[in-house]
DNA sequence: AAGGTTATTGAAATCGATTTCATTGATGTT
DNA sequence: AACATCAATGAAATCGATTTCAATAACCTT
């Protein structure tokens, strides 16, 4: 239990501490000879240096932040993962903050910044304002956004396509012969929203077809929210073949309400989700959705917040998007599921 | 971004350094007075104190490493949110280490202790060997096991009653019918896999049926793993009615090998799985299967490594079990699936 | 051989807080 | 009034490493 330290080794192997600590960062001013000696020393202690004095002295941590809303939700589990693979290749940890939703929260673990527990620190789908994380980021410390694309902040955020998913997802339905498509969106504020409803509405216009605006209406991202949202729809006016959530979570209160309606998918009304989450693949018809590189997007932003830290980041960049792909199923198509 | 020492606002305060101390602390000895004066230049100062700082010289980190395989499966997610639930509230912060099932990594995570980065280390169905984990917590370490329970050691675990388990799932089969009941295991050897065998056993006795080791295959606890276990069963002899998984990956996976076989769930074969992860309600018929307590089993966890840490660990006990309960759908009893 | 480099090493300062110990002034006791 | 007690504060040591700067020794030059 009582380990030793730098000073200890020092004497064992009759040097300095200086001398060991640079054998430990492997200095090349040491002799061979002495390096040897202090190994010997280091071994034969079972030494392992002190983490918060090494961090004190050098400040830095070597731990990003992550604050995600529920590390249970799968989009997030695959872009932590996504970021830890990241840090853990450039000798970093990573500190999992779950915000549970709520802003304060949120707004507490950046406080991580300030006191210097982490290096950076990654925000995941923030509930935070621009503003509220700009107040932060102006204080010159190193964050990064995901899932949402922040106005004239010079912060690093990594989204998908969003216009492309939209453009994409319609551009597939109107080739099916859809030509009323209802639009469930998640929160309409967001960039991230916006300019996936305006590749919706080019997508339409594309196909020469009209934007409903009777026909969008949104939920929270939520199971439930998709539920409630299609029946909106639905009991407002049934003339709609095809429905695109905004996420599968979404896509799947579709279904339950779908089921209860007693409306048949695809046949009835087609159905796309975004994410391809798992369970997707589990339910008959499969959910039609769009394949976010989560893990690519959670690698990379990781690497510009690193790049922050170390004050190697260009100036210019900062928002990063990365590409998504359709997978078409049953949902959306007949007979996609091949048995 | 420069920011402030405690000395900057012992300086503005006109008090010593100590003195802020106290007040940042909350010691009872600093009159009214000082302390907002204190107060008040920290203020001013905007001043968080630095939490290295703090922490080489209190020799606390406040922080628990959480060693698991993979965030990404819920079991384990749900896991990591009860231990920061539990850890948050007492003041802890989480460091997640994924070990991407790398015997290796989950070692070298262990060493995040020695240097002093976290103050305590919770496993969560670690692939160590006891011996492994054992030289480590004979140093003195806080460590704690979850999913697991351990030989002699004298190391926290907390499990769910495994021999209620393997006990309810058989009584369940036994009691709407079934008689030659399939076992798929997970991995053999763990304590865990024994005590849920043994539960199965006896249950099978009670109701005056032989146990049939033919009948016993195994996974690794994936939807693959459950796939080929199954169909090796199935070729070798199909007169059995029903199976038990040692989870609801497996489950799936049996699903997967009755549908290729035509074979009907449950009129043909009974299927049973244990975690109650969200897909088995989306699949058709929905997966009977045994809720374990997982956000409880993190949080007591949890619990006690802080108590080790703090030396308050009670010496003798060191195995927590948590109670779970059979939930019965479709895939086991006929019209279980209420639509 | 005298003076100048260069390669190794060590002494001491430093990171930013906490904590021990000493000090001061005020209060209470007899 | 003399002394003990106590509350509030500050000076300085400390946690365990890194890093700057100075010192030494060894090697070149010419």
């Amino acid at each position: 239990m009582k380990d030793s330290k730098i000073i200890d080794v020092a004497r064992i192997a009759n040097v300095s501490p200086a001398t060991v600590s640079r054998v430990l960062n492997d200095s090349p001013l040491v002799t061979k000879e002495t390096q040897n000696k202090v190994l010997k020393a280091i071994q034969e202690l079972n030494y392992t240096p002190n983490a918060m004095g090494k961090q004190l002295r050098s400040r830095k941590t070597m731990t990003l932040g992550v604050v995600v809303l529920d590390i249970g939700i799968s989009y997030h589990a695959e872009i932590i993962k996504g970021i830890e693979q990241k840090a853990n290749a450039m000798n970093y940890k990573i500190l999992i903050c779950n915000s549970q939703n709520e802003k304060m929260k949120e707004l507490e673990y950046l406080s991580l910044l300030q006191n210097r527990t982490v290096d950076g620190i990654i925000l995941v789908s923030p509930m935070l304002s621009d503003g509220e994380i700009a107040s932060f980021a102006g204080e010159g410390y190193a964050i990064g956004v995901i899932g949402r694309r922040l106005g004239h902040l010079n912060i690093p955020c990594s989204t998908t396509d969003n216009w492309k998913i939209g453009h994409d997802v319609v551009t597939h339905l109107v080739a099916n012969g859809h030509r009323r498509i209802a639009y469930l969106n998640g929160y309409e504020d967001a960039l991230d929203s916006i300019d996936r409803l305006q590749g919706f509405k080019e997508g339409l216009a594309e196909a020469g077809l009209p934007f409903l605006p009777t026909l969008v209406d949104k939920g929270d991202f939520s199971e439930d929210g998709g539920y409630a949202a299609f029946r909106r729809l639905w009991e407002e006016s049934s003339d709609f073949t095809a429905v695109f959530a905004a996420n599968d979570e979404m896509a799947l209160g579709v279904y339950k309400a779908c089921s209860e309606y007693g409306i048949a998918i695809p046949d009835r009304m087609a159905v796309v989700g975004v994410d391809n989450i798992r369970i997707t693949n589990y339910v008959s018809p499969k959910i039609s959705s769009v394949e976010q590189p989560l893990y690519e997007l959670g690698g990379l932003l990781a690497d510009k917040v690193i790049d922050q830290i170390n004050g190697d980041l260009q100036p210019g960049q900062k928002d990063f998007v990365i590409n998504s792909r359709l997978i078409v199923k049953g949902s959306s198509q007949k007979g996609a599921d091949s048995i």
